[in-house]
DNA sequence: TTAGGGTTAG
């Protein structure tokens, strides 16, 4: 169309950018929002929004400051995307101005704008705040309470956000699998076995129980609570074994001083087809280290070296690169 | 045509 010349509507331009973030085609994208004619506030949402789905934020805080420079009107769907940046690259200054904002403007009163304020402040570490914001909103639905939930859960409140848990539901809100994976993680970290098998029970009769997520965190917290039996039931029963599954297992087994079956369930992982990740590693390099083996350990070494994953937490190790494997 | 929350290691 622009190589055509012929005239694109703002509308159609938008609709056409939508399209291509959803198709994760990010550049494209951008180089249409960049000849576009005229732009709104959707068309930034639009781009802003892919650039933050696409682990990009500080290229959306940056189309964000540019989107004010030129006196766009910033809206609740833009507002909620900036917070979320704001969270994830820790900018809590930037994060409390927008605050501001938004009391201003009356946005706080937006359940999206109001639960992406409380989630900015878990994620820079102000949990008071997230408490102070969540009991201000007007309205929360099931996001704005999964979000208090986990912030205090990530703090090392598991208890109190167990007890958000049970608010939420007498209060009747519909639960998600969100919920439920917060809620399990919370029993996971303060080895609340007979709360986690009751919300278990609960999560079977909503069918969440065959959410991944769900039941990864359902593997950790009866590994966690010492019940390494149930979290290899449950895994058995699990309609999809990502990596995090695996991991769970393998970690599983070597906090139980089970290291041959943490390698055994390591050969199997890679016999099915799934890739180690840092994670997985860091648990397999553990169970050899319990069991003591330099052969076993040069091996895995060399494997790391030759296939990666080249994440900060292997590579950044002082005179790694010197190491020469057998 | 645009927006929010979740899992695994040490």
């Amino acid at each position: 169309m622009v190589q055509m010349g012929s005239p694109i509507d703002l509308f159609e331009a938008n609709n056409l950018m939508s399209q291509l973030v959803k198709s994760k085609n990010l550049a494209q994208a951008h180089q249409l929002f960049e000849i576009m004619p005229q732009r709104d506030e959707v068309s930034w949402t639009t781009l802003i929004g892919g650039h933050i789905n696409g682990s990009q934020p500080f290229e959306a805080l940056a189309l964000f400051s540019r989107m004010r420079e030129e006196g766009t009107r910033i809206d609740e769907f833009v507002l909620s995307l900036i917070l979320k940046a704001c969270g994830t690259t820790n900018q809590l200054k930037q994060g409390e101005s927008l605050h501001g904002f938004s009391v201003k403007t009356g946005f706080v009163n937006c359940v999206f704008v109001g639960s992406a304020i409380l989630d900015m402040y878990t994620k820079t570490g102000c949990i008071s705040k997230s408490r102070d914001v969540f009991h201000e909103m007007p309205q929360r639905n099931v996001v704005s309470w999964t979000a208090m939930m986990t912030g205090l859960v990530n703090s090392g409140h598991a208890k109190e956000a167990l007890l958000y848990f049970s608010k939420m539901w007498a209060s009747k809100i519909d639960v998600d699998s969100f919920t439920f994976a917060t809620a399990l993680k919370a029993c996971a970290d303060i080895d609340a076995l007979l709360i986690g098998k009751e919300i278990h029970s609960q999560s079977i009769k909503l069918g969440f129980d065959l959410n991944s997520f769900v039941g990864n965190t359902l593997t950790t917290m009866y590994n966690k609570c010492g019940k390494l039996e149930y979290a290899l039931r449950l895994f058995e029963r699990m309609p999809i074994r990502d990596v995090v599954s695996w991991t769970t297992k393998i970690a599983g087994f070597t906090q139980k001083g089970c290291e041959n079956e943490a390698l055994q369930a390591f050969i199997q992982m890679r016999k099915v087809g799934v890739s180690p990740n840092e994670f997985t590693l860091a648990a397999v390099i553990s169970a050899i280290a319990g069991l003591g083996s330099v052969h076993l350990g040069m091996q895995l070494h060399a494997h790391v070296m030759c296939h990666g994953p080249r994440h900060p937490l292997l590579t950044s190790v002082d005179g790694y690169h010197d190491v020469k494997p057998a």
